[in-house]
DNA sequence: GCGACAG
DNA sequence: ATCTTGTCGC
């Protein structure tokens, strides 16, 4: 896939965050997505060992999830887990990968948050950036917003806010186990993110998209 | 100043 | 995220 270049990776901490504050303002939130026309979705997700980084991104068909196509890709991990940097750990191999991907997948989902983050932009949202297209954050974990207790059962949902504004949802995709954290990335909104991945989790807490990303990524040994 | 903190 | 065996439960 073509990526647009926002900026170096070889970034300080402080220097990231500044790129951070500019780059949120192009994020696009408020952009339902059309799950009539969803073809095919890309699960994202990266595995480190020993100082090495291993991307993978797998391409299903939607709604049956078959797989279509999977990329991999290695590196020396560039740069130290702070939480709200995270894109900046994970991107360059992430870059590595999509250059790779042939397919052009509809909407890719990503193990971490879209716009559910301080500034508002989310690992999710800061690769929706350079990819120019669709994008969800699906966080296992909260990094930062409140939520309300949800109903135990698959498909209960509640919003997740943050300072006043909205965020996302807590989302049940898995009967009586933990919510998943749900946020637009780019060119996507709250409601239709969250109806894409209720729809792509079938069995599991994890999206069928990430599930499999996670397991390519995490077959390497560096 | 104190607490919280994706993967 | 990763380090790690068995074990409780549907």
């Amino acid at each position: 896939m073509h990526l647009r270049h926002r900026h170096s990776w070889n970034l300080s901490p402080s220097q990231a965050i500044a790129h951070q504050k500019e780059m949120s303002a192009e994020v696009v939130s408020d952009r339902p997505i059309d799950l009539g026309r969803v073809r095919l979705v890309a699960g994202v997700d990266v595995s480190v060992k020993n100082g090495h980084s291993q991307a993978a991104v797998v391409v299903v068909t939607y709604p049956d999830f078959q797989p279509v196509e999977t990329v991999l890709a290695t590196m020396q991990t560039p740069f130290p887990y702070i939480p709200g940097l995270l894109s900046f750990r994970e991107g360059p191999v992430l870059e590595k990968a999509f250059e790779k991907l042939l397919n052009e997948p509809d909407v890719f989902l990503f193990d971490g948050m879209g716009i559910a983050h301080p500034r508002r932009i989310g690992i999710a949202s800061h690769m929706g950036l350079w990819l120019d297209r669709p994008t969800i954050g699906c966080g296992k974990t909260l990094l930062c917003g409140r939520y309300e207790a949800l109903a135990e059962e698959k498909g209960a949902s509640a919003p997740l806010v943050d300072k006043g504004e909205p965020i996302g949802v807590a989302l049940r995709t898995r009967t009586a186990k933990n919510p998943m954290f749900i946020s637009p990335g780019h060119l996507a909104d709250i409601s239709s993110a969250a109806a894409l991945v209720l729809q792509c989790s079938p069995k599991y807490r994890l999206p069928e998209p990430i599930r499999l990303a996670h397991n390519a990524a995490g077959n390497f040994a560096p």
